[in-house]
Formats: structure tokens, C-alpha cells, sequence
RNA sequence: GACUCGGUAGCUCAGCUGGUUAGAGCGCGGGAUUCAUAACCCCGAGGUCGGGAGUUCAAGUCUCCCCCGAGUCACCA
């Protein structure tokens, strides 16, 4: 089954910044996971990068747009290089390619009879890069937004013939399944409720931008421009006339993970367009929240914006991961708070999950000759551990499946502690001491070793690098591509040899 | 202003279509244990479920009113 999934294309005005790499962190989580399921999966991620924002930053800077946008967009790509991010496309939208399927986009959308000219005059906010028209002072008129001087404009631009596409959008929104959360989905739906206007998609005195064919002076509206990178990541080179197959690469997307910020622009302006265009819609949108930082907004005027490139210095990026995906859940807004990303991190990972594997395969050496213990049937055997192993395999597939990353991560650490309370009911430590219990104590260790080995290949989407540590001490080998023969109970071989074993996760102190 | 969603233990939150003594994790206090990363395990404190009224044999769970918070109400990523 193709797999497609998206991250915002992030404008590069600015480096990047903690709530992208949220985004970016849980849709390569959703990635690994399906691609783990077998699934052809297609990850994009990339950068938005015209607009007159953008331009002026650079002129700002004294620089040329173009080389501003290769600084940020090297910086996007590394970031996420660093966190180890799964990406199979990157696109930019300054790329030769993407000005082709946009073309061809907007010549699809215009043959339809959706584009006409329309004219625009009033109060225009260059940072928001969009028409006020409720004005604070009208004398003196200011951004509410930006506290910037508006600048007076009057000019013609090209429309988008959205109010052709009420009904059709309505019909859309109201689908259970294509927007998450719920409470975002009754925004959406009033909104398009309330009536559908044109919205314009070009620009006249915007350079930086796309030129829109047949318009002089006119270049592409950010959005336009944007929203069709989806596609052109979907399209090779050289093929960017041929919108029509793309079915065959991987459209329409299963999910575009969103900011609740720009939900409307995926679940109105996109659509309507790409049925203008002739192309199917997506099939899900999911607006997740944004993230505060010790319960206040993270800004640059406050100087507490968390920076990923900072972040991945001081900590392995599994123990941000699995802090984020776990202790928020996905589609509210999460705190950023340090003293509970360290208790977290001590808790689940090094003590309860880690400490487990380290005091399994520390008694497994020492009793059993340096190896995984030889498991004998036992037909009184209740096997808990298997039982819960196996409920906790099906409970990960759905929670992930459905992006519910916090409850995926929560059934793998109810496993974790569940193996440990077993090893504090069995005692083998006790046990041991009379030989007629050895292989009474080889069927414990061994059960406990094979959730282990369970708990690491369910921790592969999460945390990869916590699981390859667990796994690699474990000395098994997996499927990287697929996991569910690997999934199989009982798999773990007996009189294998163990290494031994060291911390998974060191501790971090809540000093640093 | 209109609409939407929230307000449950110190903190972050679960509690589906109403039904035994309201739950989890973290934090805190105590105990037990030694295999282990001073880890693991057990026990405990404790909250009039924002306030008020109502429906019902029975309401955190439904209805109404009020208070507080967040969000949306057209082209800011």
C-alpha cells in the first residue's frame, strides 16, 4: 500500500525552530511505523521560500533572496540530517522543477475556467503579506499583528474561483475522517459554512516569486506555490507535465501533518484547487498543537525559543523524541518543560525500560555461562509475558496507525514495567541458590529477555537509536524493512552468547 | 460580539453511550529488596470532579444559567 506522508513545507524566513521539529519528529515517527508495516512509504518534508517576506529579509541582510534561501534551506536539511529524520523527498520551492508542475498546475486550474482578474486595493501588512481589512487607526494604520506602518496598495491580481467549490468543499469537511483533531475539524467546518470567497493567487511587484505564466508582473501568492510542492516532490525530473499519473508516485497524500496554524490553507484552499486542477484530494489532514515552553509562549521577543541545532548538541535526539511523543499527545498543545523532560527520561528510558534490560542480561551472564538461558515448555506455564507482549504488539499498531504516539509509547512502557514487577514476583536472584530451580530461572530470565526483545523492535518508530542499543545487546538481528515476523514471540535463541551490557540511556542531571 | 473546545489529586492529564469505595504518570512520604544505571517492587497521603440549579432510583458523565481559560471568525508561516 502507498504510504504518503508530509510535513509542512517550512517557510524559510527564519531557521528552524522547536515546533518544526515537533512536527518533523512525529511525522518521521508515523513514517518508520508504516514502512515497518510494510508499507511504500513516501516521507516528504522541504522548504517555502518565496514571497515578499522573504525578500526584504534578505535585502535586510544585503543579500540576494536566492543565496538567503540556500542558507536557510542548508540549514533545514542538516537539522534535520542531525535528528536523523527519514525524509525520502526534500523539495524547495525554488527549485527549476517545482516552477514547472506549477505552471502546469496553474494551466490546469485556468483551463478550468477558475482563474480571473479581480482587483485588490486597501491596507497591506508586507510581513503578513495580506490585505486588513478592519483598520485600528485609519489615519495611521498599523499591523495588530506585527506593530508595522500597512502600506497602501492598489492592484490588480489574479483570483482562484474558490465560491465554485463551496459545495463540494463542504461535502469534504464534513467527512469524519479527513480532519484531526475534532475541535479543529468544527473551526474548519464553520468557516466554510459561512460562505467561500475568491482569494487571490498572484502578486504584482513580487519579484521573489514564481512568474505566472501569460501575466506580466504578476508572480505566484506564497500559498499557491507552496501547497503545490506536495506534488512536485512526487514528480521526477523531467516529468513535470505529467500531473496525470500521479497516482502512480504516491498522490494523493494518505496525511499532511500540519500546524493548527495553517489548517485552513490544507483543508479548503488546497483541496478546492487540486479539483479545480483535476487531481484527487488528500485523504487526512491532522493539526497538531504548538508547543509552550515552561508554560509560555515560545517567541523570539521572549528569547526562549528552544533551537534544534542547540538541543541536538547536548542530547540524543531519541531522548527529545520520546519526551515529546510521549508526554504530549498528538493534536494538543505541550509544554516544554526541562524538569519533566529529565524525569521522563530517567524514568521511562534508563530506569524502567533500560534498567530492565541491564539487570536481565547481568543475572542471564552470570547464572547461565554468559548466555541467553535455554527456555523449556512448561505446561503449567501461564505465560503473562507472552500474553501482554502480544496485547501490547496489537495496542502499538493501533495507536500508531492512528498517530496517537503517546499511547504507543505508554503500552510499550506498561510492558517494561510489567516484565520488571514479574522479575520482583519471581525472584530469580532467590531462586537461583537452589539448583533444582536452574531451569525454573532459565524460563523467567529467558521470558524476560524476549520482552525485552519485543519492547525493542515496538520501540523502533520512536526511539530507533534506543532500540538498535537494546537490540544490538540482545545480539539479534532484524528486518529493518518489516517487523512483524520479527514480532513473532519467541523468537529470542537460547545459549546465545550476551555482551555485557551497558546503560542504554545514561541518566542526564537536572542541572545541565 | 458569535461560535467551538476545555476547567478532574501539587503538576500533566485518562475517564466511551450516566451505575460498585473517582483513576494513571510525575512529584512527595514510608516500607521491602539486592539481579541492576542509589535502579526495581510494594504501600500511603489525597480531589466537595470550576460554581449553582435541574432531570433521574443513580451524574465527573445529560439539561439550563453563571465564572474562568484557550481557539476560530478569509488570504501571517
Amino acid at each position: 500500500m502507498d504510504y504518503t506522508l508530509t510535513t509542512p513545507l517550512y517557510y524559510v524566513n527564519d531557521k528552524p525552530h522547536l515546533g518544526s521539529t515537533y512536527t518533523t519528529i512525529a511525522s518521521d515517527a508515523l513514517a518508520r511505523f508504516n514502512r515497518l508495516e510494510g508499507n511504500n512509504v513516501i516521507f516528504i518534508t522541504g522548504v517555502d521560500e518565496h514571497g515578499q517576506k522573504i525578500q526584504r529579509t534578505a535585502e535586510k541582510n544585503k543579500i540576494k533572496p536566492a543565496v538567503h534561501c540556500d542558507v536557510i534551506s542548508k540549514n533545514y536539511i542538516d537539522v534535520w540530517e542531525k535528528w536523523q529524520i527519514t525524509n525520502d523527498r526534500f523539495i524547495r520551492t525554488t527549485s527549476d522543477k517545482h516552477r514547472k508542475v506549477v505552471e502546469q498546475f496553474f494551466q490546469r486550474v485556468e483551463n478550468s475556467g477558475d482563474i480571473e482578474f479581480g482587483r485588490q486595493k486597501g491596507w497591506y501588512c508586507v510581513d503578513c503579506e495580506e490585505f486588513k481589512e478592519e483598520l485600528d487607526d485609519p489615519n495611521s494604520p498599523t499591523c495588530e499583528i506585527h506593530k508595522k506602518k500597512l502600506e497602501w496598495r492598489d492592484e490588480e491580481n489574479l483570483f482562484f474561483k474558490l465560491s465554485r467549490y463551496q459545495s463540494q468543499i463542504e461535502e469534504l469537511v464534513n467527512k469524519p475522517d479527513f480532519i484531526f483533531p475534532t475541535t479543529r475539524r468544527n473551526e474548519v467546518k464553520r468557516f466554510v459554512e459561512s460562505g467561500l470567497h475568491d482569494f487571490s493567487i498572484s502578486r504584482v511587484n513580487v519579484s521573489w516569486g514564481i512568474p505566472v505564466p501569460g501575466h506580466k508582473g504578476h508572480t505566484f501568492y506564497v500559498w499557491f506555490d507552496a501547497l503545490v510542492g506536495y506534488l512536485t516532490a512526487l514528480i521526477d525530473e523531467g516529468s513535470e507535465d505529467k500531473l496525470d499519473t500521479l497516482n502512480m508516485s504516491g498522490w494523493p497524500a494518505s496525511v499532511h501533518i500540519i500546524g493548527k496554524d495553517i489548517l485552513r490553507f490544507h483543508a479548503v484552499y488546497w483541496p478546492a484547487m487540486l479539483i479545480s486542477a483535476g487531481l484527487p484530494t488528500p485523504m487526512k489532514l491532522y493539526g497538531h498543537g504548538f508547543l509552550k515552553r515552561e508554560g509560555q509562549k515560545m517567541g523570539k521577543s521572549l528569547g526562549n525559543v528552544l533551537d534544534p541545532n542547540e538541543l541536538i548538541k547536548q542530547y540524543d535526539s531519541d531522548l527529545i523524541r520520546w519526551y515529546l511523543l510521549k508526554d504530549i499527545r498528538f493534536g494538543q498543545d505541550g509544554d516544554f518543560q526541562h524538569k519533566r523532560f529529565v524525569d521522563l527520561v530517567n524514568n521511562d528510558l534508563a530506569n524502567t525500560i533500560g534498567n530492565l534490560l541491564n539487570r536481565t542480561s547481568s543475572m542471564s551472564r552470570k547464572w547461565f555461562d554468559n548466555c541467553i538461558p535455554q527456555y523449556k515448555v512448561n505446561d503449567d506455564e501461564s505465560n503473562y509475558l507472552k500474553e501482554h507482549s502480544l496485547m501490547t504488539i496489537l495496542e502499538v499498531k493501533e495507536s500508531m496507525k492512528n498517530l496517537r504516539f503517546s499511547e504507543a509509547a505508554e503500552s510499550i512502557l506498561k510492558l517494561a514495567t510489567t516484565a520488571n514487577i514479574y522479575l520482583n514476583d519471581t525472584e530469580p536472584w532467590s531462586r537461583i541458590k537452589d539448583p533444582t530451580n536452574y531451569q525454573l530461572v532459565a524460563n523467567d530470565i529467558y521470558l524476560i529477555l524476549e520482552t525485552a526483545r519485543i519492547i525493542g523492535i515496538l520501540l523502533q518508530p520512536i526511539v530507533p537509536n534506543i532500540s538498535n542499543r537494546i537490540l544490538t545487546q540482545l545480539g539479534v538481528q532484524i528486518d529493518r524493512d518489516n517487523w512483524n515476523v520479527d514480532l513473532t514471540w519467541g523468537l529470542l535463541e537460547g545459549g546465545k552468547n550476551l555482551v555485557e551490557p551497558s546503560p542504554i540511556v545514561q541518566k542526564i542531571d537536572h542541572n545541565l
